[in-house]
DNA sequence: TAAGTGTATTAAGTTACTTAATACACTTAT
DNA sequence: ATAAGTGTATTAAGTAACTTAATACACTTA
């Protein structure tokens, strides 16, 4: 479901949470669905409990998820929120590529990345 | 002339030749100019000469300037400077691309921006 | 009652970054 | 020639963030 990646330079927390955060936009967990328990999760990575802990505790910062002791951790509805930081993005992004377009940089150098992103992963 | 973010996560020898690219991008260090000394940019920053060393050489590593021993460091000519520009906007942009893929914006989306920015004319 | 849940704590280990103190070979100015 | 200034290299030590490890606690569920 995960895989850990050791070539990325972010801390593990970090990877772990923006991965799911991604599966959970993907629609693989759906709004209320349950997430893998910190244990189960921890041993299915080969990573300690402590390091899902802070992944769900990053999730729960930033909205996606909400926690309850007992019973587990859950996804939250953050359609809304999503929708606005796409715009945001695509925004961004074409201002990025104006950049590149003017300093020269070929199209077909912009293509492999979307190649690379887009390639399942 | 360079002030240290201590907020920025990044290291100090990155975040110091981010700045310095800046600048000679912007022409306040033009091509063949000398930039400061090792040991005075780290007297100015308060920050160890080993550091700036490093950043020199990510610098010199990216081809933005070149460094003679018994001389100093200097801006390379604008080609170079723009390649290493070039290379730093490509990665700006594939971080982006993840963002971008991670919130769910689907391949289309972007190929659209390609069109418009690469529209010949 | 037993097993599973999130959460918290303390300790130890790892790694990258940074500082510090030197040293070397070279260039430039005196 | 001498002194000062240059980039570069090495070794050691310190710092901070991250990670692992071993427990413990309060709670929920089967």
């Amino acid at each position: 479901m995960i895989t850990i990646d050791y070539t990325d330079r972010r801390p593990l927390y970090e990877q772990i949470a923006d991965k799911l955060a991604k599966l959970m936009l993907s629609g693989v967990f759906p709004p209320n669905e349950k997430l893998p328990s910190v244990r189960s999760l921890a041993t299915e990575l080969s990573v300690n409990p402590n390091t899902i802990s802070r992944a769900y505790s990053e999730l729960e910062r930033e909205g996606y998820i909400y926690s309850v002791v007992g019973r587990g951790s859950f996804v939250s509805g953050t359609d809304a929120i999503i929708d606005g930081e796409k715009a945001k993005l695509t925004e961004q992004i074409q201002e990025e590529i104006k950049k590149a377009v003017s300093l020269g940089i070929l199209r077909e150098e912009l293509e492999k990345i979307l190649d690379e992103e887009y390639k399942e992963g």
